[in-house]
DNA sequence: ATTGCTATTGCAAATGATTATCATTAGCAT
DNA sequence: ATGCTAATGATAATCATTTGCAATAGCAAT
């Protein structure tokens, strides 16, 4: 995709065959898949692929913020675009589903939060943890 | 601490003297230790304590209930005595310094998003990361 | 207080996720 | 096509956390 091309030359970057493919997956993998599982599906099309590219490719993208780390109740993180429109995500402890949810935490927090007055806000994540309607039920 | 038996014995556990030393370090240490400040501090009162057994008491307290884990942008988990009012961090990616805010994030969930109707909510954290206003200049 | 059962501990080794090292390879400006 | 140097693959290193196991110590019953 030329648009990726011309992101990474501008920041001094080169375009190469492995950074387009991971950029690919994580585009069309709807948003949340881990380092691992992006390393998976980017060996299918690149068996000598490395999962240290995996891994400085998307520290390189977090940094030209092209993706975004997500961190659910996990030890690893999370991959996705970064998105245009402010949205969070609920995380089911009982069948790892993640659901979307928009919310204008930004506009509030500047409007309600005196402590956040001197602060240069850089990320903000919200993390909300639970059952959903089908694993409530069959929770042990 | 009295109380610190009591719950511990109604949930089947033994009270150690390890257990009770670890809980004391987290209540004074204001909130934002990390589980190796937290074996250093111990380890001056008991200089055989092991790191196994610091990892162990936070994870049984983090499912007793009695501390809650926080996500910093870092690698590693912070911990501080299960709060009464709502609350969230504010981290300093400059000089690392956590600020507190009162923020009612739950009753705005429940009023405003839909998705949150068939969700039975365990655990909510709020993450903002950023530059205090003394860091903001400082900035390279 | 003493005893006995078994949860808990300390230590060391194992694991999982991520990062660093370094020789080789390949973008890209010339 | 050439040369400079960033990026890659492979492997080892690191960091945080967990696990296995023999020795120890709570605590309920005597």
């Amino acid at each position: 995709m030329i648009t990726n091309r011309v992101k990474l030359n501008n920041a001094g970057k080169r375009f190469t065959h492995q950074r387009a493919l991971i950029m690919d997956i994580i585009r069309q993998g709807q948003g949340h898949l881990d380092a691992d599982e992006i390393f998976r599906r980017a060996r299918e099309k690149e068996s000598r692929l490395s999962l240290s590219t995996v891994y400085r490719t998307l520290q390189m993208m977090k940094e030209l913020e092209l993706v975004d780390e997500l961190h659910f109740s996990e030890n690893h993180h999370h991959y996705e675009v970064k998105p245009t429109k402010e949205h969070y995500h609920l995380v089911c402890l009982g069948c790892g589903r993640v659901i979307e949810f928009g919310y204008p935490l930004s506009r509030y927090l500047k409007k309600e939060v005196p402590e956040l007055k001197d602060f240069d806000i850089d990320e903000t994540e919200i993390r909300v943890a639970g059952y959903c309607n089908l694993c409530r039920r069959t929770r042990r």
